[in-house]
RNA sequence: GGCCCCAUCGUCUAGCCCGGUCUAGGACACCUCCCUUUCACGGAGGUAACAGGGGUUCAAAUCCCCUUGGGGUCACCA
């Protein structure tokens, strides 16, 4: 036996698409993995389908990775992280080396030519399925002789290379699952380099993980048997056989596979329900939108998703890492809930963070069966999460954020205010993004707020005596209020004091009517932080407006 | 459909490998009550699971088999 390897785990996405849940948990435990045995951890990027793959998609994910708190010791550079020595780490750029590769395979017999078009074997996979039979490619160009290959290579008919399948079984040993045995014949002579010159999946990741010292191939189950093809290939090319672990596929709530095109999906439903045949205005151009609608494969882009969805007034499902930083959610809650699902450090112990993880991660503890990604868990775990922030670190992480998603909120906050809303708002929030969503009043005009005919009869003009009366009376008194003392203390004694008087103590009595005045709605922080989160003057514009739009014309 | 994998509360899971400590534990959700100026928080309780059937054994959530159910995979996608 050869001396222990340096471990070496690798993530190795494809560009299509944004960084989404199952691919952050699978890059979260490589990388922790990693990490736990003093290891390497690379990122590649596999963009081996040119139809697909765009520079953009791939930034994005570097960047979800960072704000995760993933780093990579090897790959695509980006904010000090990446670089090193098996580069290049986009596979697209790897060509020579795959070539290189394949020409090994077909010296040694292993590999071979086709020329059957895409409709072909088309046509022959529908002929098995309606025989009830499983497709196998029926090796038909095997019998092709050499020269018959020259030629048809020199006259430039476009081929593919496939591999020759030792009619074998195969036992994938996993560090999860167990082994497992794939009868021979199951695997047929697949598709190693496509007609465009590029490797297929099964080609590229094979020698990349060689070539880059892969020594744990830890990715969804969803590849697990394509690990016996894996592990054929690496017997033909003589490659080492890394350690595998197939770790349980992420599912949405109602069982079906989490897939970043289920926005598409939920998209093109409402476009249906509402029977549309054209774009909604100022969203995407009708050719975009045509050809989005027909091809169930395709998906819109990020931007224009959430514009159409925006029109559509339906709200988009959070799948992508980059949907839940924009919902508030906090990065260490991310991954602690992500590590959750699929693995349990046991003793009952729930709440940890990447350290621990690093720690603490054993593969046989990860689980075997998929999980549904629940959303409500998490939010109450970010939720849990921010009221365990100290007061200063909230108020500096709200803003970021805000910053971040809601420039114009922070913008139009008198200053000293946003302090005041953040403080007012940290306990009763779950997310970073709520306190910004909820307070449309701390930044409206004082002539905007409006309240509507249900809560007014309900708030103001029932009972005796009416909240409209007591926000007569409490003109005067707030008025009286100087602007040294307009605090929460100070206010809180005044109103209190009225409330003792003139509503038998109870204070909702007197609150409900000023939080409408104030807000137009029944539902904002506590009433003395509303009071001064605005200044005196709003508060008294707002009140006064409000008294004189329920006042009846004498 | 072929092949492979899996199976504990509604959900995430502990326990399973090394049968007895399990009248199956925790968390989220839900229900009830308390607190309360709205919302939220908080406090106290509660409902809720070993898929079914056969074995093995003194004893099975734990080991074996079958059935059922779920997932994955069968592309010139990754």
């Amino acid at each position: 036996m050869s001396a222990p390897r340096t471990v070496v785990t690798r993530f190795a996405p494809s560009p299509s698409g944004h960084l989404h849940v199952g691919g952050a948990r699978s890059a979260l435990f490589c990388w922790a993995y990693a990490r736990q045995k003093g290891g390497r951890f690379l990122l590649r990027i596999e963009d081996t389908d040119q139809k697909r793959s765009s520079d953009s998609a791939s930034i994005g994910f570097l960047a979800d990775l960072k704000w995760l708190g993933i780093d990579w010791d090897e790959g695509p550079s980006f904010e000090g992280c990446g670089g090193g020595p098996n580069g290049p780490y986009f596979q697209s750029e790897r060509l020579d080396l795959y070539n290189e590769q394949l020409d090994r395979l077909i010296q040694s017999g292993n590999a071979y030519f086709a020329f059957e078009t895409a409709e072909e074997l088309d046509a022959k996979r529908k002929l098995a399925k309606g025989e009830g039979r499983a497709y196998r490619y029926d090796r038909a160009a095997l019998s092709l002789s050499r020269e018959e290959v020259q030629s048809k290579l020199a006259a430039g008919v476009s081929g593919v290379i496939r591999f020759k399948c030792p009619g074998q079984d195969v036992t994938i040993v996993d560090e999860i699952l167990g082994s497992a045995t794939i009868p021979a014949g199951e695997i047929d002579d697949f598709v190693i380099r496509k007609a465009d010159g590029f490797p297929t999946y099964h080609f590229a990741v094979v020698v990349d993980d060689e070539f880059m010292q892969v020594t744990h191939v830890l990715r969804a189950q969803e590849h697990f048997t394509n690990t016996a093809k894996h592990m054929l290939l690496q017997d033909a090319l003589g490659y080492r056989r890394p350690i595998y672990g197939h770790m349980p596929i992420i599912c949405n709530p109602d069982g079906s596979k989490m897939s970043k095109r289920d926005k598409d999906k939920l998209l093109r439903t409402a476009v249906k329900s509402a029977n549309l045949t054209h774009p909604p205005e100022n969203t995407v151009d009708p050719a975009t939108f045509q050809s989005w609608m027909q091809d169930k494969n395709k998906q819109l882009d990020l931007a224009d998703a959430q514009k159409v969805a925006e029109a559509l007034r339906v709200v988009l499902p959070e799948i992508n890492v980059d949907d839940f930083r924009r919902s508030g959610y906090l990065p260490e809650v991310i991954c602690n809930f992500l590590a959750l699902n699929g693995w349990s450090p046991g003793h009952d112990i729930e709440k940890f963070d990447n350290a621990f993880l690093i720690e603490r991660l054993q593969l046989d503890r990860i689980q075997k069966t998929a999980a549904k990604f629940d959303r409500v868990k998490l939010l109450s775990f970010n939720a849990d999460a921010i009221s365990a922030m100290d007061r200063e670190v909230y108020i500096t992480r709200a803003r970021a954020h805000g910053e971040c998603y809601h420039a114009q909120f922070l913008e139009r906050l008198a200053a000293g205010a946003f302090e005041k809303l953040a403080a007012a708002s940290h306990e009763r929030t779950k997310t970073l993004n709520e306190m910004f969503v909820t307070n449309d009043w701390a930044v409206a005009d004082d002539e905007s707020i409006t309240v509507d005919a249900k809560t007014a009869d309900k708030v103001l003009q029932r009972g005796a005596p009416t909240g409209l009366t007591h926000l007569i009376a409490l003109v005067p008194l707030l008025n009286g209020v100087a602007e040294a003392n307009w605090n929460p203390q100070h206010l809180e004694s005044i109103i209190k004091r009225y409330a003792d008087g003139a509503a038998e103590g109870q204070m909702g009595k007197v609150a409900q009517p000023l939080r409408v005045a104030l807000t137009g709605g029944t539902v904002s922080p506590p009433i003395f932080d509303t009071l001064t989160v605005l200044s005196k003057s709003s508060v008294m514009t707002r009140v006064r407006r409000c008294i004189h739009a329920f006042t009846s014309p004498a």
